[in-house]
DNA sequence: CACCGTACTCGTACGCTGTACGAGCCCGCA
DNA sequence: TGCGGGCTCGTACAGCGTACGAGTACGGTG
């Protein structure tokens, strides 16, 4: 058949830009697991196989997607101090993980590093060397940071709210589940067997909200003051 | 047929706890991923199918194994300070997450949490509550150490090598593979565009290794004495 | 003894996945 | 005019989770 050049708009032809931007899209609107080839080829007017001329197959596709994705995270700059440097790349990297939501977990569990990854982290050591870290102590800096970061963004992913208000909404109403059927004994129970829970969901949480930023940032600079106090110390 | 009393055993009766325990097993053995309804069942000598009288569905068979893994993180000890007893649950979640690689990544992904990680989660709250920290920093303290904790099991999961010694061996390699084909252009171009990745895999890993427990310990210390310094002045 | 309900087992089948294979089309070059 | 290579995609296959319903065994109850 080749093109179709009849009623329908003949379509835009396929590149390796085209399906990987595609993909992210797709992921990004209906998440990852519902990313799959056909779908994908659907998405872009074309058939399943014809995607295999661009990618070899699916793993290699999810490690290119993962790789714009740590494109888009701003490298550590190299006109500052190594602590706002450092503090900067962390909330890009939070902002980046949050606007692809679908990329965490995935990231951090890839085998092969593409190029952008491959240059973040050497710009990221760069910049902690370069600020008077001893090699000993740019591992662990990076360790700690690395595994803070990513960690933040897993949790963050998987509660079931995004927002401040929105956390409070859902606190709420998962309170009031406990208020309410204090008749069921299950609940009353529940409230009862787990009061720090309770207190912080209830207590906490349904009356302020949970604001992520403000979360991600105190333990962001939690680590960084402590790193920065250690480096004069080693 | 019923059961099969001819030539073979008969077999052991099903039951959830075996069906569950199998599971672990076989995640354990060949990985997750290789996690599937019919070889599970093939393991216990019976048909996919009968799988299905013990676990609705293989969602819910996830979220019963990974409650599994929390119901053997030690809660957080009462008798001790709750430094000391933070530091212990956190040592004892990363070995849990070691014993149990195949349960990282979903850990912290499932979205229903089981009894066992309820009662983790509430006793961690009550350690730092009773040991003075506000709600507010109760909060932040119990996010950063999650972060942190559940992030390096990721890190640590996924890196090619299990042991210092081996780490030092793969990166003897990769630095070898660096230098040995410097006719080879884009070898000698990478340690030249990344040097300070190159000065921490060829410099420093391949002469005295990666410890794990090492790095883990290094940052969870980090992050506890700066919590204990933040608790003081909230 | 016969009968029945309940618990359990599992063969078959359906819709979905990734992808191997090879046929067909188009286009530039000889 | 013919040929070769790039690109497209229909078909097919193995493997997945699981719905459905038929089969067997067993513990009461008449």
């Amino acid at each position: 058949m080749g093109r179709p050049q009849h009623a329908t708009h003949p379509r835009a032809p396929l590149s390796k830009e085209r399906v990987l931007h595609a993909a992210i899209a797709l992921a990004a609107r209906d998440g990852i697991e519902s990313l799959t080839m056909r779908k994908l080829a659907d998405e872009l007017g074309a058939g399943a196989m014809s995607l295999y001329h661009y990618v070899p197959n699916k793993e290699r596709l999810l490690d290119e997607m993962i790789d714009i994705v740590f494109s888009e995270i701003e490298l550590p700059s190299t006109d500052v101090d190594w602590k706002t440097a450092m503090r900067r790349r962390a909330i890009s990297t939070r902002e980046v993980l949050n606007r692809h939501r679908w990329a965490v977990g995935l990231m951090e569990s890839r085998k092969t590093p593409g190029p952008a990854s491959i240059r973040l982290h050497n710009a990221v050591l760069g910049c902690l060397r370069e600020g008077g870290f001893s090699i000993e102590m740019t591992i662990h800096a990076y360790s700690v940071q690395d595994a803070y970061i990513y960690g933040f963004a897993l949790q963050e992913k998987n509660l079931p709210f995004d927002t401040a208000e929105e956390s409070a909404a859902v606190a709420e109403e998962q309170a009031r589940h406990f208020a309410e059927r204090a008749e069921d004994r299950r609940a009353a129970a529940l409230a009862e067997e787990f009061p720090y829970l309770a207190e912080v969901v209830a207590g906490h949480v349904a009356e302020v909200g949970y604001d992520f930023t403000a979360a991600f940032e105190y333990g962001l600079d939690l680590i960084l003051d402590a790193l920065d106090k250690r480096r004069d110390t080693a």
